[in-house]
DNA sequence: CGGGTTTGGTGACAACGTTACTGAAAGGTG
DNA sequence: CACCTTTCAGTAACGTTGTCACCAAACCCG
């Protein structure tokens, strides 16, 4: 297999040749239409996936039908923290979802943990990707437990603009970013709104003067 | 070095005889005091840590100073979510604090390091403790986003109760395990109080009647 | 004992979540 | 196109939680 996949992902440039002979041999690229359910609860995911295009949206789903985006995973990431969760834990509820449609790179379970045993540099890599992962996760749970609503939204808006000016999502989903309601959602936007700061339209929000957006944002923790 | 500790922890009992061995001869004993900063912001874990007796409360200071307790690492444990961190991350302002008297078995990173490598079995201890750990914190972000205070605290009394119907910590203490404001506790706590489930005193709370309180845990995400 | 510190209680208010309902916009179908 | 359905957004009222300001009681220590 053709295997200058391979450098797009920094830490594995470095890679033992026999390790990366290895690694392309027994790994394949695989295609996810965007929309697709790619593990969740009932779904054990059975290889780790590395992104090479496309974008993974991983969020949590309350019993009572409630919605939480924990993490992207995009181009030049892994899907690392379900290899912890290959282990079928009972009460995991997370699920992810192809936010584009993706292509990536397939590690079977097997071959990952060959991999692990084999290559110091497979396992940095795998344990720096854990790291960033699990920082992040902590991030969440001081953001949601600690920081106003409307300089979240700020900072989330500012991080959801791709390029283009414009957010396509509905209230509902921004809720579900957030963690919230979409009641509150459609509060803080119409208070941006008569700011300036942004237009509506349905299914969009475009950013007017992220500027104000960026110095709400910027109140952080203060 | 005396290898008997190794019977302490169920996932290390099949260790292959040769990993035992090095396990035994190049990791040590350790004791720390109730109350030690054992990591935290500036002063990361050189070691992974295997609980022998004790209690380790991992929690997150946010900048203005509030804090959220993430997990316990109890006897039989790991503290493993810090080897991911061991790689330094700038943000990392988790900490770790022994909250009784703590003997732990103390891995160095280099020997973990050849542990992962060479044991199938070390593997699977080190990654079914991630995937537990890390589907808890899943947990945490639900209820803090989902959950409403006065069953969290519920449930969390009756968590901290340990064989004594009597739990030791301030209003503060258990507003920082629920990641709240101090006032919230002491009005649910009144309001507990008034419904006759506990008795209040200085530094302490004392369950009463848990059966009110077990009812009011078990609405969870109704 | 006296004075400082820690802990807890409370009221007023702001922010956020929930419920219930409304209407507008988009999409599908004959 | 007209008609219907579904999705999306706006809003008011109210309950819950978070914040601020302040006070009082319990404890600590000299």
């Amino acid at each position: 297999m053709n295997a200058d996949w391979i450098e797009q992902f920094p830490g594995l440039s470095r890679l033992e040749p026999a390790i990366r002979d290895v690694l392309t041999r027994k790994s394949s690229i695989v295609t996810v239409r965007e929309g697709s359910v790619i593990f969740g609860p009932g779904k054990s995911p059975e290889n780790l996936l590395l992104l090479l295009d496309g974008r993974v949206r991983v969020q949590q789903v309350s019993e009572a039908g409630r919605e939480i985006v924990l993490y992207r995973v995009e181009a030049g990431q892994s899907c690392v923290l379900t290899t912890a969760c290959l282990l079928a834990h009972e009460g995991y509820s997370a699920e992810g979802i192809a936010e584009t449609d993706v292509r990536a790179v397939a590690i079977p379970r097997t071959v990952f943990d060959d991999l692990i045993a084999q290559s110091v540099t497979f396992r940095t890599f795998i344990f720096t990707a854990y790291s960033k992962r699990i920082t992040d996760l902590f991030q969440i749970i001081e953001d949601i437990a600690f920081q106003r609503v409307d300089i979240r939204l700020a900072q989330k808006l500012l991080d959801l603009e791709r390029g283009t000016g414009q957010i396509k999502a509905t209230h509902q989903q921004l809720a579900a970013e957030l963690g919230t309601a979409r009641e509150v959602i459609s509060r803080q936007l119409g208070e941006f709104q008569r700011r300036g700061w942004i237009r509506q339209s349905r299914g969009a929000v475009e950013l007017v003067e992220p500027d104000g957006l960026e110095r709400l944002a910027a109140l952080d923790a203060a």
